[in-house]
DNA sequence: ATGCATGCAAAGAGTTTGCATATGT
DNA sequence: ACATATGCAAACTCTTTGCATGCAT
């Protein structure tokens, strides 16, 4: 399989590299339709499936998928109000005791913060 | 609204405590079946996500929702071949810092390993 | 010219919900 | 007796997939 350039692709990871939103499939796909209005949802789908395959964007699970292009060893803050994702500035997590218990072969760690943003905090408060 | 207490809510959590298995809505549907052949998946759902709320259980986010019925302070591993949830025994990650840079006030947070486990380690070395 | 990628629409999985009935209080 | 919880089935959301066509190589 010898693959192609096409402006979908090349749309679909300008914009996710251009934002710190974290959208889903769905934001994507509505941004991306502003360029390319006759693109589909499954060519959003398919194309992010690829890219995170190839380890060129990462899956931010949750309720909804969530895609993000930043690939640096970072961990997300997700408001339980809005939903709204954000960055964490790196720290190392020390799981050196995890691999003495040797649970298997560790390849990865994702941490989510869950909280209140300061927006929302305000909003409360009010 | 006065909360009743049915067999099918108990059944559910009792399996739920019963299990380290951290089944899907699913795996939970079939199990409380067994006990209640004519329960239903919507019965199911609605409970599940009512302990969640009450915070009797938790939800593990990820493809599709896994629950459990262990509150302790624990993060999961999972296995990226088999898909199987393992517990990680409760370790400390340092927050502190993320309190001064006041991103929003803090609930919890939930750390996820990933990595191929020790069976599924086994089986590709075949 | 070839065959991979796309658009479209239908199908699929997981989850939620409306409503009549059953059941705990 | 009353109102909450249930079973059932339909609806819904998100995602995947089959197929004919388009387009990069």
């Amino acid at each position: 399989m010898l693959e192609r350039v096409t402006s979908q692709k090349q749309i679909i990871l300008d914009y996710l590299r251009s934002t710190q939103t974290h959208p889903s499939a769905e934001e994507i796909f509505k941004a991306v339709k502003k360029k390319l209005p006759r693109v589909s949802l499954g060519t959003i789908y398919r194309n992010l499936d690829n890219f995170v395959k190839k380890d060129i964007i990462q899956e931010i699970s949750g309720e909804i998928k969530h895609f993000d292009a930043d690939l640096t060893g970072h961990h997300h803050f997700i408001c339980k109000k809005c939903n709204r994702i954000f960055d964490l500035a790196s720290f190392e997590i020390n799981l050196s005791y995890l691999k003495n218990k040797s649970i298997g072969s560790i390849k990865e760690c994702k941490l989510f913060v869950y909280g209140v943003c300061k927006k929302c905090n305000k909003r409360i408060n009010l």
